[in-house]
DNA sequence: CTCGATGGTTGAGACGATTCAATAAAATCT
DNA sequence: AGATTTTATTGAATCGTCTCAACCATCGAG
């Protein structure tokens, strides 16, 4: 109600508004008595600075949006801590939005931030292309693609998903299995598709006939993992797969539940192997095999390319950063036993 | 970089910035052709109204602050979700911010907030009393104290903790367990010393004798559940509770993990009750047990008392709104086996 | 033909902070 | 002491939008 402003503040003093904004911007320029006097106006008539005024006057602004898919995965949230650590050292603030795979929330949630005037956006699009995002970007507001590879057109970073795919298959061929199943979600997703294409690749790859199932659900929910592992888990053993690649680790904790509550052992029975390495997988039960992306670190670099892109704008050229993705392996995919 | 401003678009339609904002803002009462005129120099010009400018002339925002102790539990996230849910129906944002129970990082982010003079704040705080949050909602900043009741002077939503507690203390009292202990967190944190008093009046209540061990970590994380756990297990049987109350799903998770890894089952041997009732709760591989928060209208309703605050400050009355726990059992604590 | 409505449109202030050229005062040098 | 530099402070202009009193046509009624 009684938000006090800087002229209040400034007759309170006995100074002028000039002196009061240099108090707040340019301390040392100002002398030590009236600094004084201006600190002492502003705690007695408890004064906030109104950072609306003075984003309209510098027309920079302090917070960068982040977009993301799903922000009930804990990779997003890590990712995001990831950028929002780097963030805390600039006194910027990451905000962060869910589009929930929703085109339309996405829109929605990047027209309120382009209206903002925020300094950058960091989004995990859903969509594989989005003229909006270019018109957006071509307006002025910097972009980088998360966990996406751009088109050139802007930064991003990302993780090789199809060599992710590539280890996971590779890994559980060399443990002898021969009958594996791709827990997938939605191939309009280009990481899960790319994931598919890896382990694809890795089957085909192998010597000796090596069978590849393939599911896919709407979404890449707990859910919905357990829902595919109650269908597998009703199948007779000998048509069942010996192995699940999940195409995250949300879905691999389904899965597994449901193998779990039909009497099947994991990895005995089945062995999993789930994506993303979220804290979660390693405190499953059993615990999970997963093909780990470095969370924090792709937010940090994310932010850190905006952070370059605004600082430079002239001599900036867009980068893509790819990082490799690695296997963790714990007992959910421990070897095969020939029974 | 080349944003356009009402003043470029009113050239191009050859009207007065009056009638481009009224356009903007009442379309209705400018004549159908001009209309159609400003709307085509807007979209020639791929002009974007500066919500910085209207904020800062209109006096009101449009975003809420959600500040939260710890965006890796899954239970903010859902608490967030919720309160985004209603927030979006109102044109409305929610800034999530992260206070990973750090006093600093929480008065920073609270000192951002009301710097952007946002519409209002959602918070759970860090500590039981914060002259901060007093000062801020008397400056002008309506603030809901999330989970949390509150001194009078604001709103609150929370959960009867106490309750919980005690009616987790209850289900296993019934089910025969003599030895029960609490894996609590810092409490300094209200939530964990309530839910430990509710244990602890449940104890006191029972007949026979029944003895409570409490432990206590500095953080509520799986890591903090899991190192409890390997304390536990390491014990010989006769010292070993036979059931745990965790103060929240994470560190349940954690403690399962910790009895599986040592051989330990559960429920036979150790019964668990987590707290939340997260998703992966019930996903864990011994489904868990837990108490469950209404987590989504926890949310729903800090935002709906927020609007209705500042919908009508003058006759709002501020409220405690206190929902009730209720336990879902789980595998995780099925009946006692006497041996 | 005049007077009043009515419906559209205009343009000059705000809103609160920043910036910068201009000025005033004090300190330094000849 | 007078000239010159340094140091502090001022106040008006500015950022982009909204609001509101004023204005202008147009039309119908009296």
């Amino acid at each position: 109600m009684a938000t006090r402003n800087i002229k209040e503040v400034a007759q309170l003093a006995r100074v002028s508004v000039g002196t009061v904004s240099n108090v707040l911007n340019r301390p040392e320029i100002v002398s030590p008595a009236t600094r004084e006097r201006v600190f002492e106006a502003i705690k007695k008539l408890g004064f906030v600075r109104n950072e609306v005024a003075r984003h309209l006057r510098v027309g920079r602004s302090r917070t960068v949006g982040l977009v993301v898919l799903d922000v009930s995965n804990p990779f997003f949230v890590d990712v995001a801590q990831g950028a929002e650590s780097v963030a805390d050292d600039h006194e910027t603030m990451v905000v962060l939005c869910n589009s929930a795979g929703d085109p339309g929330r996405e829109r929605r949630h990047l027209d309120q931030l382009e209206q903002q005037r925020v300094m950058g956006i960091l989004i995990t699009p859903v969509e594989m292309e989005s003229p909006w995002l270019e018109e957006l970007a071509a307006r002025g507001t910097p972009v980088v693609l998360v966990d996406s590879p751009a088109t050139g057109l802007q930064c991003s970073v990302a993780v090789d998903d199809r060599l992710g795919g590539q280890i996971a298959g590779a890994h559980l061929i060399e443990r002898g299995h021969r009958r594996i199943m791709f827990v997938g979600g939605p191939p309009s997703i280009r990481q899960v598709a790319d994931r598919h294409a890896g382990i694809s690749g890795a089957v085909a790859a192998a010597e000796g006939a090596v069978e590849l199932l393939t599911s896919t659900s709407p979404t890449l929910t707990v859910a919905e993992g357990r829902a595919v592992g109650e269908r597998v888990a009703a199948l007779p053993a000998g048509e069942r797969p010996t192995a699940a690649f999940c195409a995250n680790d949300m879905m691999a904790l389904g899965f597994l539940q449901a193998m779990a509550s039909h009497g099947l052992r994991v990895p005995e029975d089945l062995a999993i192997i789930g994506y993303d390495d979220i804290d979660f997988a390693a405190a499953a039960a059993v615990p999970l095999s997963s093909v780990r992306q470095p969370r924090e670190l792709l937010g940090r670099t994310a932010i850190d390319l905006l952070l370059e892109e605004v600082a430079e704008p002239e001599q900036h050229r867009h980068r893509q950063v790819i990082f490799q993705p690695d296997l963790v392996v714990r007992e959910s995919s421990a070897p095969h036993r020939q029974p």
